[in-house]
DNA sequence: GTTCGTATGTTCAACCTTGAACACTCAGTC
DNA sequence: GACTGAGTGTTCAAGGTTGAACATACGAAC
């Protein structure tokens, strides 16, 4: 895929729970439902976590928890630029027919700063008026009439797509959302997972000798 | 992918065009712009081709053109099942965040009887009725106001797809597009790219036996 | 006549995805 | 106290995708 998914997906849950392990990396993107539309079984995660161990992009540490050795993650510096780069390729990127990119970047959102959001948005609404440009209808290309009827499905999604981040963009700018180094608003239900993650987090840092945040 | 596009667009490929080798196919493909979206670099072709040799559902034949030796590939009954069961499968499953399956299938829609295609796409339309309860706001799922709001995007874009698919469901049933088994009302431009796979075809046919059609 | 580009036809190693399965713990229950 | 099921944490072989690169022919331009 033009859009690296999976990793985006992976260096994103590093980058807001490390230290971290495989299991609460699957755990958290099964509650987002996220295995539901992107490619994420246990291999994609593990596998995953080791490339971007090779790349120097998180770097792994095998504590010993009670007796029994875990791998946990954290981001390095080198991670964190690739994410913000991945993050606004995600979001301005418009691929056709295929959403999941922009969908999976949107979700990580709080990770950005508030203008930088912004700009990466302004710059995709840019990006689908030029697509609605491009695949007007009658621009050249001979097709068959099914086809043709097919790609106008094609732009009615689009339109939407234009309308929703015309609003969305407003949004942002008069305050909405929890973004990055904002006081956070929402309040996560009793029963959140994020809860465990937090008690995990916790204990990972003490193992590996880091101040409990 | 639950929809395996690159097997259904090769499949496809060969029913509508057979014999053919794996350029013809790539050119052709390549034509419909299909490489722009989804999985279609030399490799998946070859690769597929041979996986679908290995299921039974295409056969390959090594024929000699003028001194050099040239792959062709025709599907057999087995493939024409799967080929039906694929469009099948990829008209009527409404995936998250990703109509690649869906529009593959639909640009296959002459390979299908227009009855067939017809209760395909009035099964889709329930799926995507469905689909809009599932996801209907407010329905339980907890989760931070971003998210919520970017699952808003894909209900409009759903809403759009429900228009335009019961209004392609009164087109099929009056008639309009060129399906299995009926004359053809498109006239091809003079310089589609269709004209040479007819010319290649007809030297494939002689070459394997097979009366010129 | 040689260089250049373009079209034809295909291969392959590196990489990624899939999902079943392993190995273990812990709580409940018959 | 043995069995069952759910949760935790990870591995791995089989299969699919990527895209650069190979090999060859053919016409055009210098």
């Amino acid at each position: 895929m033009a859009v690296h998914t999976t990793r985006m997906l992976l260096l994103g849950a590093v980058a807001m729970f490390e230290p971290v392990n495989g299991y609460q990396i699957r755990r958290e993107l099964v509650s987002w439902r996220v295995d539901e539309w992107a490619n994420l079984g246990p291999g994609s995660i593990y596998g995953g976590l080791s490339t971007l161990v090779k790349l120097g992009q998180v770097v792994r540490h095998d504590v010993d928890d009670e007796g029994r050795t875990v791998a946990v993650y954290e981001i390095t510096q080198s991670g964190r630029g690739e994410l913000a780069r991945l993050l606004g390729e995600g979001l301005e990127t418009v691929t056709l027919f295929n959403a999941v990119g922009f969908h999976a970047a949107f979700g990580m959102l709080p990770l950005l700063d508030r203008d930088v959001a912004t700009r990466h948005l302004e710059v995709r609404l840019h990006e689908v008026d030029r697509a609605l440009e491009a695949w007007d209808p009658g621009s050249g290309h001979e097709a068959p009439p099914h086809a043709v009827h097919g790609v106008r499905l094609w732009l009615a999604t689009l339109r939407e797509e234009r309308v929703w981040l015309a609003d969305t963009v407003g949004r942002l700018r008069s305050g909405e959302f929890d973004l990055a180094g904002e006081p956070w608003r929402w309040v996560p239900p009793a029963d959140d997972p994020g809860r465990q993650m937090a008690v995990d987090g916790e204990r990972y840092r003490a193992l590996l000798g880091r101040e409990p945040s």
